[in-house]
DNA sequence: GTTCATAGTTAGGTAGCCTAACAGTTAGGC
DNA sequence: GCCTAACTGTTAGGCTACCTAACTATGAAC
């Protein structure tokens, strides 16, 4: 055995969220199965909403998302996020616009048709989900929903 | 209260878990990067150890899992898991013999090489998930392990 | 002993990711 | 003022993992 115990019940929740992790991935495909979206590009359309901050537009900072933003957001390369963009502009659901204050960046936004693609996705994924989800009883779902924000905090170690 | 409503906070609870599952991309895929072994093969090679009751081989039924029966396990079509099958099969980590009650059937088992490989990559995957974990407080890590059964639970469901 | 169903493979195609090489833009050093 | 270095994004080429459709071979039913 080794000396070098990092801590017993450790290793076992590693192994354990690990799988719930491996498993979860049916419910993703299920869900991204629905059409229209492919799972990567909504991704980055709620990204590209969550950025606009509010339809306000402080002249302050210029409008969209830059390029190399998105792709850290969504934690692919450059060259993925403008593959991944440049299908969205010719879906017509995102347009691309020279940063007025750095030529060499290029902003992103969405069009309408964006924004009307994200809400509606959305919420049918939503509610394909909570379809499966009114299945579990109270507890489980408390259970669940008390892990989220642990959820969350796993995921912000990552950033760093 | 909502005797019509599709209930509130099932909506925005399944709003949160999706979120917080699209998130979990980043850390499966940082816990993939780890290399030499894919995450789709290694989670083939782990169903099929799994599938294996133990090594004592009873004679009554076949030894090894049928190709139509890996892809049921792992949510793909056939041909996905012929094609992962083969690349196992050549990197000598899996075996694929005749079924002798069925000539139509192929079954597919670890072989030693195949069973070690499991157990490292698992291991050291842990590990790097079990130190990220390790900076979470206790509560945080018990409420993880409270949600675990239940996302076990919701991914039961999709097998229905 | 045809005929129908089942098991798996092959062929061809798509989405999403990657690295390497490139072009244009900005910012310093002198 | 330039010339070099750093940065932003696109293009080119390649890989993995998935899919559907078409095929082969075996088994089962009648």
């Amino acid at each position: 055995m080794n000396a070098s115990e990092p801590a017993p019940g450790l290793l076992a929740l590693a192994q354990d969220f690990r799988e719930a992790l491996r498993h979860s991935i049916y419910l993703v495909r299920r869900l991204d199965a629905d059409g229209e979206l492919s799972a990567a590009q909504l991704s980055m359309l709620k990204m590209l909403m969550d950025a606009a901050p509010g339809s306000g537009g402080s002249a302050s900072s210029a409008s969209g998302v830059r390029v190399g933003e998105i792709a850290r957001n969504l934690g692919v390369k450059v060259p993925s996020a403008t593959e991944q963009i440049i299908k969205l502009e010719r879906a017509g659901l995102a347009r691309r616009e020279p940063d007025p204050n750095d030529s060499r960046a290029v902003r992103v936004t969405l069009t309408e048709a964006g924004t009307a693609a994200v809400a509606s996705a959305n919420e049918r994924r939503n509610a394909v989900l909570a379809g499966i989800l009114s299945s579990l009883s109270d507890d489980d779902r408390a259970a669940l929903a008390a892990a989220l924000p642990v959820m969350g905090r796993i995921n912000a170690t990552l950033q760093a």
